[in-house]
DNA sequence: ACCAGATATACTCAGTTTGAGAATAATTGC
DNA sequence: GCAATTATTCTCAAACTGAGTATATCTGGT
């Protein structure tokens, strides 16, 4: 049963394909969200990832559950597919073992565990140190980036790309009067990147030039390799993991408002205060309080216990997460400020 | 540079991979929303779809538009990546070759054009009846899909299995009280799959049985197969097409609401009721004619022409995308009813 | 026992948005 | 000019939001 629409393509030696899998694997600890790392090629830290077997594997995510036991000892709960990602150019791998890998990303909510093996808990703002607004407007948009994106800027051939260049900027970094949107990590992420600033930019750019130069390969698009000196914005993460976590936290800040995910980052009973963190240290701004407060009791997602917690102050009663809203609404999430279309 | 992390997996004799992309591509017209499809195997209607070179391809994306091409002779405007799928035992070709083939969905929004070769642009809702709320309640969900959906809970091996299947069926159809939410159209195809009333269930399961019978290898898991005869609810597609349409229907509606794409389905100038026509088409239900203007104008999303297009009554005043909206606002969308948070 | 400090929880209130319906305007066909 | 048709504008109560203020209940110190 050969599909009638597959188009074998010209000059295909025997090359074939890997399939990667990655876990962001997400928790929140003193008001910080922690990503699970291992030690990775030249020091860089790593997500958790392996290969899929084609064989023996049924599925794609239990396949990744596997992966993440074995090298963590952590049993996953909730996970969900992110983004898969494939480009040639820019995965040092490519071209050295003949094989092409495509990176299928995964992001895993948890509360934070004592896990095996070299994993560690890093927070994740130490990887894009531009998306904690919690203290403010974070200050290396003003000393690195946004300097940084205005050499991009002019950096560009013809007044229109330049043009296109500073339309995109403003929108994802909400610069001359755009409005910040704090879902699109990625977008920003990969700007960063692109304008020269994320240090893998130049790692990435050397290893293909490296090949290029064993191999005598094709022409390099010469689409990046901008002004940046690198490192200096965020730290590095080993392939493209900083691009696969960066998806990660923009879709659990998008996925917070209108689903109950952060219940799978709290201890069965919470104060709200407690729950508050937990999404601000997400979405990286504080919220008001009884503005939570009341958004979070009479939109039915939590229920009181009765039992109440030793703060310091007045204690606080502790909650748990109400099960039936699922029933109920239709897309029950936290909502932060400016959630509303 | 081998990776600390990759395990690699006994038993791996020479197997390996095929990376297949496939293309929903939804325009509307005649208020329905319209799928291109091609003739696939079997007489059932096939998405556009290739496989990956391994060594020619820069992007994933990049190979899509040019698969997407060469079959139909669209030049793809918007698009993006949808879902990747990879479940071992639910793809007929899995073990014929020796190849585990990963698919790739990807979502395409576009006006509808004549395209060349076997392409054909069917109503979406032919595979999914249940979906088009316009008319009133699908009348195939009383006569079809709940009593299947009764039978599967029924079925259920303890009390304990049936009651999570109860709560899943209520929660996807939104059936006892539940409400419905647009949103979950895949969670619905497969509850209907798993139920065994789309034809694809059952001509799965043969295919699987068919090659375990000549290879005599493990035994099925047995989770599926219920009760159902197939063929009852919606048509069919080739492989798993249907599953990749509903993931794309799914999320067009989800980001209808908070990006502005519907206007990749319009043409440069429209009436406020032609766009209103377009999105309900998308949702699957009616809307207030004055509200969903007032909330498109008043948003900043469109802007008039001064131009009049005559309708049979008093003429409509023609608009176009506004474009700076994109600036102003984090989450410009068309928002539908109950879309609240 | 009382007070200050620290939290938690409860109220208030104006402004905005939403959902639903009704009223008015500009065409076409007869 | 009239009926039918479609577009556009208003209205209004209910719900929701954003921001601030007031009250309650604990701890620790004197």
């Amino acid at each position: 049963m050969v599909s009638p629409l597959s188009t074998p393509r010209a000059g295909s030696r025997q090359a074939s394909f890997s399939i990667g899998l990655n876990a962001v694997i997400l928790a929140v600890t003193e008001e910080a969200p922690r990503v699970l790392t291992l030690p990775g090629p030249g020091g860089e830290a790593a997500l958790p990832f392996g290969s899929l077997d084609p064989e023996s594997e049924r599925t794609l995510e239990l396949a990744l559950r596997v992966r993440v036991r074995e090298l963590t000892g952590l049993e996953l709960g909730y996970a969900e597919q992110l983004y898969t990602f494939g480009d040639r150019d820019r995965d040092p791998r490519v071209r050295e073992a003949g094989v092409r890998p495509i990176s299928i990303g995964y992001l895993a909510l948890t509360r934070e565990v004592t896990t095996s093996g070299k994993a560690l808990w890093r927070d994740a703002y130490r990887f894009f140190p531009w998306e904690d607004w919690r203290q403010g407007a974070p200050k290396i948009l003003e000393t690195a980036v946004v300097p940084a994106l205005e050499a991009w800027v002019e950096a560009a051939e013809t007044p229109a790309v330049a043009q296109r260049r500073r339309e995109r900027a403003d929108i994802t970094f909400g610069l001359h009067g755009a409005t910040w949107d704090g879902e699109r990590v990625l977008e920003r992420y990969e700007l960063v990147y692109e304008a020269g600033l994320a240090a893998e930019a130049e790692r990435d750019r050397r290893a293909r030039h490296r090949l290029l130069a064993e191999q005598g390969g094709e022409a390099d698009g010469g689409a990046d390799g901008g002004p940046g000196d690198g490192g200096e914005a965020g730290e590095p993460m080993a392939l493209d993991h900083r691009r696969i976590l960066a998806t990660a936290l923009g879709r659990t800040r998008a996925k917070v408002k209108y689903r109950p995910v952060v219940f799978e980052l709290m201890p069965p009973t919470f104060t709200l205060f407690q729950l508050q963190q937990v999404v601000e240290a997400l979405a990286g701004v504080h919220l008001h309080k009884g503005n939570f407060r009341r958004l979070v009791e009479k939109g039915g997602l939590v229920e009181g216990t009765g039992e109440h917690a030793s703060t310091g102050g007045r204690p606080a009663e502790l909650f748990r997460f109400r099960r039936d809203v699922l029933r109920e609404r239709p897309a029950p999430g936290v909502g932060l400020p400016g959630a509303r279309r």
